[in-house]
DNA sequence: ATACATACC
DNA sequence: TACTGGTATGTAT
């Protein structure tokens, strides 16, 4: 203890005289030999591409310092403009005076040389030689001795070898830096559980609670107490030495941790006055986001202390815009941030390496899959996902070009990260050779944490509102509100965010654009290679091309119906008539047979069914949350009740399905937003209520009456196998009618006597949301086992499963037609143990992504495990139809050109026209029943296609 | 939304 | 042999 106590106080006695000398990397070379370095420095780089660079940056600069003088002395020209920005400026000057705060008392720590200081701990025979952590091309860290021949953080090794040539390097080792610094900082915990840190060797602390707690009020004790608590760092961390600055707020206390480096402190005591005083002379560079360009630039307009800022006030207030000019003059007049910042997540995760140059798109490539392997490990580390990535390069001349892409997927693996990386690299494919490569992914989200992103968007009715509940945890954190990052020196760390949100920090830099890269015929970089690949990966380019996400078959099956139209028009109506009976009878006969209303409510259904982690499904929110469901029920009556149910009771289920599908997913889902309030709010209430319920697996209901108990189904999801990506074959599994009755008798709990039909479930695809939630998506038919094998599937719905109660509930309830809803018929299957629960969790754990068959169109799509991709095939899959539909409708209406004076816009339109056409000619014939049926087993997009013509 | 620049440790 | 790497954010288009 005493060994310590001698220690601060032995260095502090040198405070006089080292206070402005080897005060770190923002001080420059204040040595004797400044010139000597310079020269040296010089000598050894000048030939280098690298000097070159910084040559040209700073011709760039001085040509900005000449625009801005230029500017200034023009807008001094015009007096009736100088009076108008002499009188903003005292506004703006009044309003940041009132920021001042002084009853806080913030402490910045800073660890003295630390890398170094950790290796010397280690190796005290090295401690009177000058010594640098770091290696021959980067330095990080050198210690006082190796920054007196001129070494200083940042500089290649090889430099400070020139000048230093004793000097010893030594290699990092983060994990002991890492130890150390835990160390540091668990002391530092004790005064301000909230510390921030933005480093290994830094922490921000508020003290102010602490002071109160301990009746420490004068300046003094304050001063005492960094004091122990810097010996106390000491003791902790086996004889490293920090320095301490303590002043009225997180800036300027971090500015005071500089004045008395090394094992030094400064107090900065809360007084006008006193700051003023403090800042008069201080060099702008010291200030936090002054860095080395806006250092150069101030300097160019002759500003170098804190104090020119504000005598010439209103020449910055001419050279930077508005929030730039506020950050500025409130640095200037010692203003911060004086309260803590809620902790932000991680926005973004990057790999980068630089090599010895390399040339050849294969070596681009295989560093692109190193990284990128790399980066995949980073981001499952974390557990991220994003959705934005980004590839930069350098070339050999220190030139930088990036191109990043927004995903319509959440990613993650190492394969999906090389191949838009690839991608991205096509289009940026350099002149000069490469020395860097970088991918940065971003839009980071925790894996676990969104739900739903995929289907909502076609189910909801308005997009981001369906994810509230769920996101709400995760929004919080990643919210925009707290800009400030502990992570990172960034101005708002420093400086309140309040006034600042849209400050342009940096206003300086934009001229320059064009002189980088913009030589050497850089326009002829980009390479347009056509992508053989036909999967729609990203959203670019599926609206490029379109057409490509339809079938080819169904295609050709448009244009031959299309061809058919005009050979034989009178034929057309045959088909629609002819399936439109067929589903009528059926529906019918059900109704008869099993004395129940809407038991098939269309030939196709989605249902969206959801298992949160509780197995909690969506009946019980309708049990229990009777008047939201009923709310939202009256509006889906509201928006459907006439078209659907009322008018055509008998309509083919087909439009019935369609017009949903397109109407909510298509032209409804652009018109909503002014819903989205109360919805949520519905939402919230809904899934707040679902979260305080009992877990409870309920029978499906709604489509067939012969629905597989919830928990047969859940046992059939454990039977798929999981498909693999090589296998590209869209893969299938059906339970068969022994299986199915099997389950039946052991679980149901409807009579096996009543049924009249068996229902088939026929597994279609995986998806994975973006939040890796598993979307399962069948397709049950109901079979009636005395039909003829092409009439069997009488009825048929298709089911999306989800693990998420909240979203899917008010999706299914949102998407649901009414009469399932009123039928009520969703019978409570026994409540699973909290142990089956587990066990079925973890199963569906196992499914990885998969294929996904669009519904519409029955292309296969390799969905790379998330529904987004998906989403964006049928998003445009349905647009594509809506527009063949308006097409088709337009030719008919020429066609037929009688009373019609309006053209049909929406699908809606369409089909109510081809209602009243169908009803009209509901005499005609089956000639292509057979076809028909076939195809409308497929989900009968063909007759659909039909009836359009008609 | 994308590309480039600046800042910080 | 020859000037980092990770993260955040500002700025312009």
């Amino acid at each position: 203890m005493s060994q310590t106590h001698h220690n601060l106080e032995e260095n502090e006695q040198n405070k006089g005289e080292v206070q402005y000398l080897f005060v770190g990397n923002k001080a420059g070379l204040d040595n004797v030999d400044k010139d000597k370095i310079n020269k040296i420095i010089n000598e050894t780089t000048q030939s280098s591409e690298f000097y070159k660079r910084q040559q040209m940056k700073r011709e760039q600069y001085d040509e900005r310092i000449k625009e801005m003088k230029q500017i200034i002395e023009q807008t001094k020209q015009d007096h009736i403009k100088l009076l108008k920005i002499k009188k903003e400026c005292e506004e703006k000057l009044d309003q940041i005076k009132q920021l001042t705060q002084f009853d806080r008392v913030w402490v910045h720590f800073d660890m003295d040389m630390f890398y170094v200081a950790c290796e010397l701990k280690d190796r005290p025979q090295l401690k009177d030689l000058p010594v640098a952590v770091g290696g021959m091309s980067m330095i990080s860290t050198a210690n006082y001795i190796a920054r007196k021949f001129g070494v200083r953080s940042a500089m290649p090794g090889f430099i400070a070898k020139k000048l230093c040539p004793q000097l010893i390097l030594i290699p990092c080792n983060f994990e002991k830096y890492r130890k150390a610094s835990d160390l540091f900082k668990k002391v530092l915990y004790q005064y301000d559980p909230n510390m921030e840190s933005m480093g290994l060797d830094e922490a921000n602390l508020d003290i102010t609670d602490y002071l109160q707690q301990n009746n420490i009020n004068s300046d003094a004790q304050i001063y005492d107490l960094c004091h122990s608590i810097r010996n106390q760092v000491f003791e902790s961390t086996g004889g490293l030495t920090c320095s301490c600055g303590i002043g009225p707020n997180k800036m300027l206390a971090k500015i005071c941790s500089d004045m008395n480096k090394p094992n030094g402190q400064f107090q900065l005591i809360n007084d006008d006055e006193k700051v003023k005083d403090f800042m008069k002379d201080l060099p702008i560079r010291k200030i936090p986001g002054i860095g080395n360009v806006t250092e150069q630039i101030l300097k160019g307009i002759r500003i170098d202390k804190c104090s020119q800022i504000l005598e010439r006030i209103i020449d910055i207030k001419i050279c930077f815009k508005d929030l730039s000019f506020e950050h500025l003059v409130s640095s200037a007049l010692g203003i911060g941030r004086s309260w803590h910042e809620e902790e932000a997540e991680k926005k973004s995760l990057s790999v980068s390496r630089t090599f010895q140059a390399i040339s050849t798109i294969e070596e681009i490539h295989q560093k692109i899959h190193q990284i990128s392997e790399l980066l995949a490990e980073d981001a499952k580390e974390e557990q991220k996902v994003g959705k934005h990535l980004a590839v930069s390069f350098k070339n050999v001349k220190f030139q930088m070009r990036s191109k990043s892409r927004m995903l319509d997927k959440y990613i993650q693996d190492s394969e999906q990260i090389e191949k838009i990386a690839k991608e991205l690299v096509k289009e940026l494919l350099p002149t000069e050779p490469l020395r860097l490569i970088g991918i940065r992914l971003s839009q980071l989200i925790d894996q676990n944490e969104i739900k739903n992103q995929g289907l909502s968007k076609y189910f909801a009715k308005s997009d981001k509102s369906l994810n509230n509940s769920r996101m709400q945890s995760s929004s919080k954190s990643s919210s925009k509100r707290s800009i400030g990052n502990k992570n990172q020196n960034s101005l708002t760390t420093y400086f309140s965010n309040q006034e600042n949100n849209n400050s342009n920090l940096n206003p300086l830099q934009t001229q320059n654009k064009k002189l980088i890269f913009n030589d050497q015929n850089l326009g002829n970089v980009f390479n347009h290679q056509e992508t053989s690949n036909i999967s729609l990966k990203t959203s670019e380019e599926s609206k490029l091309h379109p057409n490509n996400l339809i079938q080819p078959s169904f295609l050709s099956l448009i244009d031959k119906y299309e061809s058919e139209d005009q050979e034989d028009e009178n034929e057309d109506s045959f088909h629609e008539n002819d399936s439109y009976n067929n589903i009528q009878k059926q529906t019918k006969f059900q109704e008869i047979q099993l004395n129940e209303k809407n038991q098939i409510n269309g030939l196709q259904q989605f249902q969206l069914r959801k298992f949160d982690k509780q197995g909690i499904n969506e009946s019980d929110c309708e049990s229990n949350n009777e008047s939201e469901i009923n709310d939202i029920q009256n509006e889906e009556e509201e928006e459907y009740g006439d078209d659907d149910e009322e008018d055509n009771e008998d309509d083919d289920d087909d439009l019935i399905y369609l017009k949903k599908i397109l109407n909510k997913n298509v032209s409804e889902r652009l018109s909503q937003i002014s819903e989205k309030k109360s919805q949520e709010e519905k939402r919230q209430s809904l899934s707040d209520k679902v979260n305080s319920m009992t877990p409870q697996f309920i029978l499906q209901s709604g489509g067939s009456q012969n629905q597989i108990p919830s928990s047969v189904q859940q046992r059939e999801t454990q039977m798929i196998p999981e498909p693999t990506l090589q296998n590209q074959q869209f893969q299938s599994q059906q339970i068969n009618q022994t299986q199915y009755f099997q389950r039946k008798s052991e679980k149901s709990e409807v009579s096996f006597q009543q049924q009249q039909s068996v229902q088939s479930q026929e597994y279609i695809g995986m998806m994975m949301s973006e939040d890796s939630s598993k979307l399962d998506v069948r397709i049950n038919r109901n079979v009636f086992p005395n039909k003829m094998q092409n009439e069997k599937e009488n009825s048929s719905s298709m089911y999306v499963y989800d693990e998420n109660a909240e979203f899917m509930s008010q999706q299914y309830i949102e998407h649901n037609s009414g009469s399932q809803i009123n039928n009520k018929k969703r019978i409570p299957a026994d409540a699973l143990t909290p142990q089956q629960m587990e066990e079925q969790l973890k199963l569906k754990k196992k499914f990885i992504p998969r294929l996904f068959e669009c519904p519409i169109c029955f292309l296969q799509l390799d969905s790379y495990g998330n529904a987004t991709f998906v989403n964006s095939h049928i998003t445009n899959c349905m647009k594509v139809q809506e527009e063949k539909f308006n097409k088709l409708e337009q030719n008919n209406s020429q066609q037929n050109s009688q009373n019609e004076e309006k053209k049909p816009v929406s699908i809606l339109n369409n089909f109510n026209t081809k209602q009243d056409t169908k009803t009209k000619q509901s005499d005609k014939k089956n000639r292509k029943s057979d076809q028909k049926k076939q195809q409308k087993s497929n989900f009968t997009l063909d007759s659909f296609v039909r009836k359009q013509k008609n």
